[in-house]
Order: structure tokens, then C-alpha cells, then sequence
DNA sequence: CCCTGATTCGC
DNA sequence: GCGAATCAGG
């Protein structure tokens, strides 16, 4: 496998799309992880545009969707704040692969990154500074469940497991 | 043991 | 230029 101007093309958009070097190297098929990372440096594209402070040690996908999908309210100790609502991803399918994506795209992800069908949403932003479209920026709230169900859900401990609907 | 990016260096 | 091996971590 080569690094043709396509490839090219894609692992930069996936890299600053905060796609991890093993995913992005999956993405692409037929490289490895220390490809991609080689490839970047390269390309020295290897200090991303988010300042340093805003980033963990590293921007994995799934845990910014994870984060992005946990309840309005976490539970904590009492029964009172287990949240009523999750927020879920709707059932929009991505309207753009990684290639189609324009400085007007929604950024959203679909899927899962080691997917082959993996995403974006790429409706328009609803604003020029934001990242995503109507849906994806103000999010939607869906209700999953009665506080009951709930609360016997999060006594379990499975807070951290709970409703990632697009990870695969 | 899973994973992350950074660096080196023979090819 | 390329990327496996290695390093330094989380």
C-alpha cells in the first residue's frame, strides 16, 4: 500500500478529526498503526489545532462520544438525581464519508470508528464556529426509561457500560 | 494487558 | 520516505 493523495487525504482528515493512529490506521486498511503515526510526523501535522490544555493525553473517539452521550445528570448518591433522560444519538445516517467533508459539515460521528462504515453526519453547521448541525448541536434527548428502571440500572454499576448506540 | 503518541534508524 | 521496533507512558 502506497500513500497515494487520496490516503493521504484521508488519514489527515481522520488525524484532525481526533481519530486515534490505531483507528485511523483501520480506517484505512492495510497499515499499521506505526504507518500512520510515521506518516504524520511526516506530514507534520503531528501537533493537532485543539490547544494543548483543552486535549487529554490523547482524543479517542469513542470516549468523546461516550462523554457526549452520558445522562444530563450523573447518579450520585441519591435516587433523586439518577437522570430521567439520556442523551442518545438519533438515527440520522451519515450523509458524508470522511472525503466529502467541507468546512461546512457537520462533524458529528456515526459509527464506529473501526468500522467500515464509520462517518460523519456532514448536514450543515448551523453556525460557521460551531461543529455540528441543528440536531447534532443542541442534541437530542430521548426519554429511555422510568426513574425505577433507572435507578436499579445504576445500583447495578452499569453506569459506564450504558448506551453508547452507535459504538458498535 | 489493553491502549496512547514519540522517536530512532535500517531499509 | 517508510514503518517496525522501541520507548515512555495512561
Amino acid at each position: 500500500m502506497d500513500w497515494s493523495e487520496e490516503r493521504t487525504a484521508t488519514l489527515k482528515k481522520l488525524w484532525l478529526e481526533g481519530l486515534s493512529a490505531s483507528q485511523v490506521a483501520r480506517q484505512l486498511g492495510g497499515v499499521s498503526r506505526s504507518a500512520v503515526i510515521g506518516k504524520v510526523h511526516r506530514l507534520g501535522i503531528t501537533v493537532r489545532e485543539t490547544p494543548v490544555r483543552q486535549r487529554a493525553s490523547s482524543i479517542r473517539v469513542p470516549s468523546r462520544m461516550a462523554s457526549r452521550q452520558r445522562p444530563v445528570r450523573e447518579a450520585t448518591t441519591a435516587a433523586r438525581q439518577i437522570p430521567t433522560f439520556e442523551r442518545v444519538e438519533e438515527d440520522l445516517l451519515p450523509t458524508s464519508g470522511i472525503l466529502g467533508l467541507g468546512a461546512h459539515s457537520c462533524r458529528w460521528p456515526i459509527g464506529h470508528p473501526d468500522s467500515q462504515d464509520f462517518g460523519f453526519c456532514g448536514r450543515p453547521k448551523v453556525s460557521a464556529r460551531g461543529s455540528y448541525c441543528e440536531q447534532h448541536s443542541q442534541g437530542a434527548f430521548r426519554r429511555v426509561g422510568s426513574n425505577e428502571a433507572l435507578e436499579a440500572w445504576a445500583l447495578k454499576g452499569v453506569n459506564d457500560k450504558r448506551v453508547q448506540p452507535n459504538l458498535g
